[in-house]
DNA sequence: TTCTTGCGGAACGGATCGTTCTGTTCTCAC
DNA sequence: GTGAGAACAGAACGATCCGTTCCGCAAGAA
């Protein structure tokens, strides 16, 4: 339709990506949507659909391991910007900021349950974890963070960033930064008092990912 | 069943409570449970709900009507705080940990859009909003609040709160003091940076309340 | 006993949704 | 030009779910 670059193999490409950016807007903005309505949403029809992904749960598995690799690389960069000899506070609120940006880390959240997991994107949780603890460990010996702030907390305090979700995309993105300045100033900096009650252990955070 | 107090209208009393017990709890955990579900969780029959409420809408307008109340007198309270001649800075704080703290507030917020508002709800939404006014600006006033924080910020900060759900109620709650814990030192103290972005404008946070 | 109130839960009718299926269009090899 | 097959649009299907109604029963009240 757009692109003169005809041929049916070309359309199909081209649909590849249309099919997976309408799937991430549609199940954003409501996780239990019809497929129907990604399909109308990307202008192609239901059989577009099944002709890529065998199951309404293969796609959203799809987009939940999309999500989840764009977690990973922000986390990567981060951990590499350190290893570069970046100073921690930076690369911490890059990072914070770079996730808090992603509309498909926010999308990952808030499909889970909605499906069976995989392997492949257990491992990656798994390694999204890993890195994680690498990040968060190097940024609090560097005196960068508060030190009652574990690995757990920054999960946490990403989703309820996630959860802000006003107007359209681009004043979504410009409301979460907002927020995430105010808590990165909270983060930063040792607190007065102790935060009361202990942070999410790993079993109840894992207790959301089945049904 | 518990209660030794037999006699037909006091069991269907003991049974409005219980009902709206139930449906606060299915409705926090899932806003699109089927109304079997709240019958279920509360021991009784489908009819006992359709005694009391006409409709599920109806019932839903009650949930939402009892945890605008919660949150009026929450804020009521601190103003009256306030006139009493009480510090600024605890009577916030206190009003924010009490809404932290009401699962009902938080119902109010997840069941916007689920169903058609009423009058006495939007003349409720109004006195709600002129209070909380009221409660930011002395807070303001008397300099214990970031002066670029403002009313519309307050009430999307506490959404974020009510976002956090793990485990039961009890470490839900505990959660929610963690995280509120850190956002209050952050509003408490004057920021070393200007925040980005602009807060949320009136027609934004009223959009939501439509469909 | 009879009447009324409250209730449990099956039954109903409509809507929704994932998936399959049919017919059609377009491309390309020959 | 033509036939094969890839890609597709959207109707059709079957299953499930859910709000609401309805029927029969129990238990106090008269």
């Amino acid at each position: 339709m757009t692109k003169p670059l005809s041929g049916r193999k070309a359309q199909a490409a081209r649909n590849d990506e249309v099919i997976l950016k309408a799937a991430r807007a549609v199940f954003l903005d409501d996780p239990g949507a019809p497929i129907a309505a990604v399909a109308e949403r990307a202008g192609v029809g239901i059989s577009a659909l099944y002709r890529r992904y065998p199951s309404k749960e293969e796609l959203l598995r799809k987009l939940c391991s999309d999500g989840l690799a764009a977690y990973i690389a922000a986390a990567q960069a981060a951990v590499d910007d350190l290893d570069a000899g970046g100073d921690a506070w930076p690369a911490f609120a890059g990072f914070m900021r770079r996730v808090a940006d992603a509309g498909s880390t926010s999308l990952t959240i808030r499909l889970a349950g909605t499906f069976t997991p995989n392997e492949q994107l257990y491992r990656d949780a798994v390694h999204a974890d890993e890195l994680n603890h690498r990040l968060i460990g190097r940024v609090r010996e560097a005196g960068a963070l508060r030190d009652d702030i574990e690995v757990a907390d920054v999960g946490l305090i990403l989703e309820q960033i996630a959860s802000v979700r006003l107007g359209d995309d681009q004043r979504t993105a410009e409301l979460r930064h907002r927020y995430l300045a105010l808590i990165l100033e909270a983060l930063r900096h040792p607190g007065r008092g102790d935060l009361p009650g202990p942070p999410p252990r790993p079993e109840e955070l894992a207790a959301r990912w089945s049904t």
